[in-house]
DNA sequence: CTTGTGACCAATATGTCAATTGGTCACTTT
DNA sequence: AAAGTGACCAATTGACATATTGGTCACAAG
């Protein structure tokens, strides 16, 4: 049998207890160490509890479920990956090396967690096709990071200026999508960059004044 | 346990017995008949037989395996899109609304096959994600319509010359295939057209002279 | 009020084993 | 040859009992 699990996701696992605690945090910590080395499944929440010296119940005064804990490893995860493109944008490159740097980024981040981290992988995959938070605040942030590009470009005068700012955006984020993707990724693999330099070229060459 | 399935996959079901053979044909038409109704999976390979009135083993002097009768059933589900791509590239239409009306195409069917006939959008999944051949040559037929269209619209002058056609196709592909891909059409169904709106225009506004 | 827990329950995972299923082959019929 | 099959085997599956796990709660200690 083959066939595909519906699964019960789409329940946005939220926040429980005080967000700033140190054992919030020595929990995700845990969790991100047993994930990496376990997997998401195989790390039952009292493993967790034992890896930091508290009773499995006393967890669930930080997170609603186990769910939420991968949750918060991911948004960790996501966050380096977001930290390298803010330093993208803060740097000193001309915005059309910029965009072109976002896709090399998210593919080369993508690659390093599929090769290096794959149990990680495997969370982020779920994280996407459940649609936990963590993935549509990733998105978002994403979002913003291309709107800022676009328009250090307009003001520049390096990207045109007629399309709206919005519908370029969209657009931006339709073509990037599967390269931030983790399906489409590990799918994608072999010839990724390729694609990714065709796509970046068709990009900047809508965005010529 | 919800870990992800490595899956045989990746072998290439290939051909068998006399490829134009009326039981070939039969033997099809249960399959689509059965996978649409019961699904890949709960589809017996006897089921099949009895439907069209043989034993079992003579299935297997047209088909190497289960798989490969899945294959030949994508092929023909995907047949359908392709020839209404076929009509769109035929008709009158300018360059630009013919791309754009690949998008729309790619975005119905995959809807139709979506929400009418599941099971079998189940089955192209799986050709998707364990890359049976009839996406392969999927794929490559919307490449060919692909170049045919910015072919017509570089030699009309409507699209730029400037840029070599390979990259151009590749660029237009790679953007395309999120709305081709299974996985990211049922995940993205609520905001496609929204999205394929701004990709054309992306690509439009790339391809203007 | 915060920190912390053992005991408890429904749901899920796992191990086991007989029944099915995918697939092959020698063989008959036409 | 080509058309067609029953019997057979290894691998998967389904069903079921058992063991774990996710998650809650009432309660204790500082």
């Amino acid at each position: 049998m083959t066939e595909s699990d519906p699964g019960p996701s789409l329940e946005t696992p939220s926040q429980r207890g005080p967000l700033e605690h140190a054992t919030r945090d020595q929990i995700i910590a845990a969790a991100g160490a047993h994930f990496r080395h376990y997997g998401y499944a195989k790390t039952t929440v009292s493993d967790l509890a034992r890896a930091i010296g508290y009773s499995k119940a006393y967890i669930y005064k930080f997170f609603e479920s186990k769910q939420a804990i991968g949750n918060a490893v991911s948004i960790e995860r996501l966050g380096i990956i977001l930290a390298e493109l803010d330093a993208l944008i803060a740097g000193p490159l001309s915005p059309g090396e910029k965009l072109r740097d976002v896709f090399t980024i998210l593919i080369e981040c993508g690659e390093a967690i599929y090769f290096n981290e794959r149990r990680l992988h495997d969370i982020v995959t779920a994280a996407v096709a459940e649609g936990w938070p963590a993935v549509a605040a990733y998105r978002e942030r994403i979002a913003a990071i291309i709107r800022a590009i676009v328009l250090e470009g307009r003001a520049s005068g390096e990207f045109e200026r007629e399309t709206a700012v919005e519908v370029i955006c969209d657009g931006i984020m339709t073509v990037l999508r599967p390269f931030a993707h983790p399906v489409m990724l590990e799918q994608t693999l072999p010839d990724l960059r390729a694609s990714a330099t065709a796509a970046v070229a068709l990009i900047l060459r809508s965005l010529r004044p």
